[in-house]
RNA sequence: GCCUGUGUGGUGGAAUUGGUAGACGCGUUGGACUCAAAAUCCAAUGGUAGCAAUACCGUAUCGGUUCAAGUCCGAUCACAGGCACCA
């Protein structure tokens, strides 16, 4: 019986004592850069969802370097940030401490996989070596005005007791710690990442992303295109400028909204009435968390400004101005220019304001026709409360179930001819009015007139007082063709068929806002456009002409904020001097290093430890060489990774943080896994760090990153998240223990879809144990011989394809069933080649090495597996020259026959019909036609 | 609400990209070996009917295109992830 673990031990000794794994910087031969996100050293140690990544990576690394490349595939770790810090603070021990002993059991677990790793560029992110070079990349976004110091309403977690950014504190919870966030206003230390916003975007075409990656980019990133409007504001010589995507609806503007901290407030108060109630409105929205204020299902709240009133630049129309904190101040100009008739939220405002509603837009319905007469129309629905039932005419075959419809006459309101038309059709006489709807722009054909007609429409609601009828005043015409019935909604929505009276109905019933394309109307200039894209463009040119506006792009991606007020971080190198302002720390000071103290744990006062610490903080300045204090504010934990994967090219240089010779030879990182739950966040960052250190000529590649992948997530048993209090996490060194290393690799990658969630199974592990387990007694059928053996070597080449596509299409799954479809067959043989076993074991290498690479060695089969080349397979055995291929008669399997690769189509034509049960299908039918797709299928079709 | 995805046996998942649905694994059932168990090996395994040949049904639901649909198109439902008062 093999010891597996023994083996492991062995064969991970022979790759490191051999430095097989190694990359050399500069090889002659072509390079591949792979890299997996680098883990957190948490103590809960490695999940198995590490192990699957891990895995992956390195049987494409492990392939590739048996393809020619010289590979490159390290490993670091991420140990700054909160986790380790709070660990420290529980345990009393400092975090350095705790960080390098994580670290060795994270190693020690990582090693036991048998990763094709290159150990020697190993590094951590809080190693001074590599912080110091974080820091000297700071100051390079200091030095370019890329960094900058700001107030900032900022999300606040009360237990971390830090400031967090916008990606940290998303749904209103502190992602570390889970506590609700509250706003605070603090000094912070920003990057301008939104100066990169448009590069974010159109770098994207440049990498091999998967699509749901980029897009998940670009709706973080937030581009929307625009105009900015000036609105001036009566009896002052002042403009609210105002930001809207829909320039086009500036016709239908009835008041407008800025944000409660817009200083527009403030700089006009003594013009303001009510200063005392918008004052208590602002209070009240400060006091509430982004998050709150941005729960969409709140109802809208908001206070009118009493003495100022914007004037519309077009109309010269006097518009109120509210406030309200729907609208925030750190998006757009802070205000906006509010069209209820076509945006929901400014609807729902101004229903609950009393404030007018001019529709702008005609929805469209019907459909266009040349030489269309002009009408105007209504449609009335009678809604009768007691029976809970709608007032419906049915024209039966001559126009199906509608409402009562009628023509306006010439200077008729469109109440008075409802009144008029319902009563004219049905009788009833004692009617009251509801409401009305935005105009409907409607195209019919009316074939007994044999005209087309462009309507506008009315669509009006009436509440039936009682049943009083009178006498109808019909057409002769029309009289019998009808018949007036009350029915329920449900049938309506069954038999109304007609597009504008169910659009009417509809509408009727739920009043909102349309946001839709349609005809331009109350628009001056714009009427009867129809298209959007050319009335907004039509407007921001007249906006332009007259000195109104301008076109204008916004983004909803905002400036990083880069300050946390915490111990375990790298710290900010810049030194505030009374005389000289901030200050950057010279470069041979760098790194500033962390003090070795016992206090780290965060202060009340939301201030950093290392404030507390005063022979750290004062210093000299580095410039006039006064007394001066050092910035006690560290970086986010997102600033080691955001340029980590380029230290891996060249791990130790103490010159430089990273050699331009080793920039140029490495390039791009070709292959990144992650966690789908970074697509925004850390990959962000990073190309935003690359992009600006390209910029300022640090890096070849304005990209650092080709192609992207993520893993998906390993559950537990039954679908559900693997977690301590459910008990049902895995620890993969128990599993590496009872089934081998090979083995949990193997199932790890023969688990499913590597980019789906799937669940544990140690049913399934057992089942991939197995499958190594018959690979090594497979042995005892080896033979002398060399070479394939002649009836293995067609699944074999065949295999040898397959394996090598999938590997290359990272569908490890169906690597492995190739790989058991070829053992099975090996099975059925009294004794196999050298050969035959050889290439079974290099095909399985990638992923399970330990064993492939001892059982190659005990049967003597050849050089080490990491020291030889992939295999090739021959195109001319793949070929069947005899197949069975499946004979259909209409669409359905009623046969299979053998047909040989040299058949004619009439051959193969006439061996399907001649099939037994084909025969049963077609006889006495007339066949119709034969289709005969060579090599795959027959269908004959009878009748 | 918007944007991505996903939906196939008891179960994890395959399916040459429109061509025999359910490969391979797990589980289950039966059998062999064993005093017995474990391990291993052999056989069966989508559902219904039938001794069987075979027939019918079957890839979330409904409809469409096609000689042929898990695959393409349209609508609906469910689940997962991301974004969310962004004007």
């Amino acid at each position: 019986m093999i010891n597996f673990n023994e083996i492991e031990r062995k064969w991970q000794k022979y790759w490191e004592d051999k430095e097989v794994f190694k990359a050399v910087n500069n090889s002659d031969k072509p390079k591949y850069y792979y890299l997996v996100e680098f883990p957190y050293p948490s103590g809960a140690g490695l999940h198995v969802g590490h192990v699957r990544s891990y895995t992956a990576l390195d049987a494409l690394a492990r392939k590739k370097r048996m393809m020619g490349y010289n590979v490159l595939y390290p490993m670091g770790w991420d140990a700054f940030g909160a986790p380790a810090e709070q660990y420290a603070i529980k345990n009393h021990i400092h975090p350095k401490e705790a960080v390098s002993e994580n670290i060795k059991t994270f190693k020690g677990q990582v090693k036991a996989l048998g990763l094709s790793i290159d150990w020697s560029r190993e590094f951590s992110t809080t190693d001074p070596e590599y912080y110091k070079w974080t820091q000297w990349q700071f100051l390079k976004f200091f030095e370019h005005g890329m960094a900058y110091k700001a107030k900032k309403n900022i999300n606040w977690c009360p237990k971390c007791k830090t400031g967090l950014s916008n990606e940290d504190s998303s749904g209103g919870i502190c992602e570390r710690c889970g506590s609700k966030v509250e706003q605070k206003e603090k000094e912070q230390w920003m990057l301008r990442m939104s100066d990169y916003a448009e590069d974010l975007i159109t770098g994207l075409d440049d990498t091999n992303f998967i699509d749901r990656i980029k897009t998940a980019q670009i709706n973080w990133i937030g581009k929307s295109t625009g105009a900015e409007v000036d609105f001036e504001i009566k009896g002052i010589d002042d403009v609210l400028t105002i930001y809207t995507t829909r320039p086009d609806t500036l016709y239908g503007v009835t008041f407008m909204v800025v944000a409660p901290e817009h200083p527009m407030i403030e700089k006009h108060q003594d013009m303001i009435k009510n200063m005392n109630e918008i004052n208590d409105y602002k209070t009240k929205a400060k006091n509430k968390t982004e998050f709150e204020r941005t729960q969409v299902n709140k109802e809208k709240t908001g206070v009118c400004i009493d003495g100022l009133t914007a004037i519309n630049p077009i109309t010269n129309a006097e518009i109120p101005i509210y406030i309200s904190d729907y609208v925030m101040m750190n998006y757009g100009t802070g205000a906006i220019m509010a069209v209820p008739a076509h945006d929901e939220r400014d609807f729902e405002f101004a229903t609950k304001f009393n404030i007018p509603i001019i529709p702008v837009i005609e929805q469209i319905t019907g459909e266009k026709h040349d030489n269309e007469k002009i009408k105007n129309s209504i449609v009335a629905v009678l809604y009768d409360e007691k029976t809970d039932k709608y007032l419906t005419i049915n024209w039966k075959e001559l126009g199906g179930r509608l409402f009562v419809g009628g023509t306006r006459k010439d200077n008729e309101s469109p109440i008075d001819c409802a009144i008029r038309e319902i009563k004219e059709e049905t009788g009833y006489v004692n009617i009251e009015y509801v409401h009305d709807i935005f105009p409907i722009n409607h195209h019919y054909y009316a074939y007994n007139k044999n005209q087309a007609f462009e309507i506008e429409s009315i669509g009006l609601l009436f509440k039936l007082v009682d049943d009083k009828k009178e006498s109808t005043n019909l057409d002769v015409d029309e009289e019998n063709k009808f018949t007036v019935e009350w029915v329920d909604k449900s049938v309506i929505e069954k038999e109304v068929k007609d597009e504008l009276h169910i659009t009417t109905f509809n509408n009727l019933l739920k009043p909102q806002a349309y946001t839709g394309d349609g005809k331009m109307i109350n628009s001056g200039v714009l009427n009867g456009l129809t298209n959007k894209k050319e009335s907004i463009a039509k407007m921001i040119e007249y906006l332009k002409e007259q000195g109104y506006g301008k076109e204008k792009t916004n983004y909803k991606l905002q400036d990083w904020i880069f300050s946390r007020q915490r111990f375990w971080g790298e710290p900010i190198p810049l030194v505030y001097c009374e005389d000289c302002g901030w200050v950057p720390v010279k470069e041979e000071d760098l790194p500033v290093l962390l003090p070795d103290v016992a206090n780290y744990e965060p202060t009340e006062n939301g201030e950093s430890p290392l404030a507390a610490i005063t022979d750290w903080v004062n210093t000299t300045c580095p410039h006039c060489g006064k007394k001066a204090k050092r910035e006690t504010d560290t970086m986010p934990n997102w600033a080691g990774s955001s340029w980590y994967w380029l230290r891996y090219m060249d791990a130790h240089n103490d010159k430089e943080f990273v050699s331009q010779e080793a920039l140029k030879y490495w390039g791009k990182l070709d292959f990144y896994n992650g966690g789908m739950e970074h697509a925004t966040r850390h990959l962000l960052y990073a190309r935003f760090w690359n992009q600006f250190l390209y910029n300022i000529g640090l890096v070849p590649n304005k990209e650092p990153f080709d192609t992207r992948v993520s893993h998906g997530m390993i559950l537990g048993d039954g679908g559900v998240k693997m977690s301590k209090s459910l008990g049902n996490v895995i620890n993969p060194d128990d599993m590496i223990k009872l089934y081998g290393a090979d083995a949990l690799r193997c199932y790890e990658m023969f688990i499913g879809d590597y980019e789906k969630e799937v669940s544990w199974s140690e049913k399934g592990l057992n089942g991939c144990k197995r499958f190594i387990d018959r690979v090594i007694r497979i042995g005892d059928k080896v033979s002398k011989k060399d070479n394939y053996s002649n009836n293995l070597e067609k699944i074999i080449n065949k295999t040898i394809k397959k394996v090598t596509e999938d590997y290359d299409n990272m569908k490890f799954n169906t690597v492995v069933s190739s790989l058991m479809i070829l053992l099975n067959e090996y099975e059925k043989q009294t004794e196999i080649s050298k050969e035959d076993y050889r290439v079974l074991l290099v095909l399985l290498n990638p992923i399970a090495p330990h064993i492939t690479e001892e059982l190659n060695e005990q049967y003597d089969l050849g050089s080490p597996i990491c020291e030889s080349s992939w295999p090739t397979y021959d195109e001319s055995k793949l070929v069947d020259d005899e197949k069975d291929i499946a004979v259909q008669v209409n669409g359905k399997v009623r046969a299979t026959i053998k047909i040989s690769m040299d058949d004619t189509e009439e051959e193969i034509k006439e061996k399907a019909l001649k099939a037994e049960n084909v025969i049963n299908h077609t006889n006495g039918k007339e066949i119709v036609k034969v289709i005969v797709i060579k090599g795959k299928i027959v269908n004959i079709v009878v009748k």
